[in-house]
DNA sequence: ATTATCTATAGATCTATAGATAATGC
DNA sequence: ATTATCTATAGATCTATAGATAATGC
């Protein structure tokens, strides 16, 4: 266990969490860029909030734009795998009881970070052809989003209309980290998770049995699937 | 009434809508804003975008901030003054109707201008201080949503968290703007505003009623209450 | 004379590369 | 030898200003 690592010393003790290098730059890139945005952000700040020379940010990324690549892989990623894990639930879910587990884990990876990585996918700048993969991947849980709404309004009867709406409600969460950390906070994603059923057409009575059904899932994940993962 | 105008002819013919030079640049701005970013976007790539030199933008604005605050001006500023004309409706709107018909209202203006300009509130540049009067602005009327809902939930019993979702619904429809020009487009704002009902606890039949009311004003908005303003 | 544009440019960035330097590891 | 940092810098921007120029208006 060396006290000191290879490589020519900093000029500056170390500032940001992580244990290396890469993880500090992505630190303070995901600060910077959520705060400031992307083309808002120079490398230079980036380096200077880590404690390091602009320059010796090459030598962990090739380009500035593989840092936002890098911090986007930790978004959408985790919920992607989620999903299998509710497919294969036994006995299956219903929609609605599926709906609800997948807003109510996306939503708390939404709230639960360290930065508000979540809002990466409004900057503007991120439309460009090179960040594709990163929307088709939301693209993809868009869709299943979709197809799990439809479902339900295809029950209650509400307009088709509505079946774009639980995925902008959980959206939605980026725009609330104005809310002070603390237990009305982390209330936040089960609440829009309840507002998805009522908003496809689920009477309020009706959601306790689904919510109990669906945060089982999500705890049962949380306890053996990602650690299997 | 002069066939040219005053000043030295321009080196290319008009590229933009606009009576005015200034509103060229605005219109220029607005897109490029929307889909580039703040940062994103140089003032040399608006003024090539217009089809003037960079340093004309200049004549007309004393910074490139001044154009991205002229932008924000004509955003928030019709639901505001959209206000005043619910509260004094006679017979007196229920918070249910009130609030239909903001959402409805609201969300036409963020889905009928030229560009998508509501994005602009989601840049993270935009957090700077000397834009302050613009989200001070967004903020008032994020209350007033808020009052409203809170009103309707303490009558349906729903969980008072649900208060905030019917702005985040309505913001959320500048990320619909995918959604190709035409009837079901158009058709989005007021399934947004039946949908602010239904996150609240407001059962779907109940839900008729209080729209043709709303719409009511608003339609009668649009016919004399603009014009007078 | 006034106006709206133009050309030219200062001075401050910005990203990325080249190559030197100062540690550890073998 | 390998690694992680550093210094230095090229070359391309970027915003904003100064001042010339080519129209109209009186």
């Amino acid at each position: 266990m060396p006290l000191t690592r290879a490589g020519r010393p900093r000029l500056h003790d170390q500032r940001r969490p992580g244990t290396t290098a890469r993880d500090e730059i992505l630190d303070a890139a995901g600060e910077l860029f959520t705060t400031l945005g992307y083309t808002g952000t120079s490398t230079r700040s980036i380096a200077e909030s880590v404690g390091i020379r602009q320059a010796s940010l090459y030598h962990y990324f090739k380009t500035k734009d593989d840092i936002l690549c890098a911090l986007l892989g930790q978004t959408v990623a985790p919920t992607l795998s989620f999903i299998p894990n509710l497919l294969g639930a036994e006995p299956a879910l219903s929609a609605a009881e599926h709906l609800h587990a997948l807003a109510a884990f996306d939503g708390d990876q939404l709230l639960s970070g360290q930065w508000n990585l979540g809002a990466l996918y409004l900057l503007p700048e991120l439309r460009d052809a090179r960040l594709e993969p990163f929307w088709s991947d939301r693209e993809r849980l868009r869709l299943h989003y979709l197809a799990l709404s439809s479902a339900v309004v295809d029950q209650t009867g509400v307009h088709q209309a509505a079946a774009d709406l639980p995925f902008r409600l959980v959206e939605s969460l980026v725009n609330m980290w104005t809310v002070p950390e603390g237990p009305e906070r982390s209330a936040l994603p089960i609440h829009v998770a309840d507002a998805c059923l009522r908003v496809l057409g689920i009477p309020d009575e009706a959601t306790p049995a689904v919510r109990q059904r669906s945060l089982r899932e999500v705890e049962r994940y949380a306890r053996d699937g990602a650690a299997s993962a």
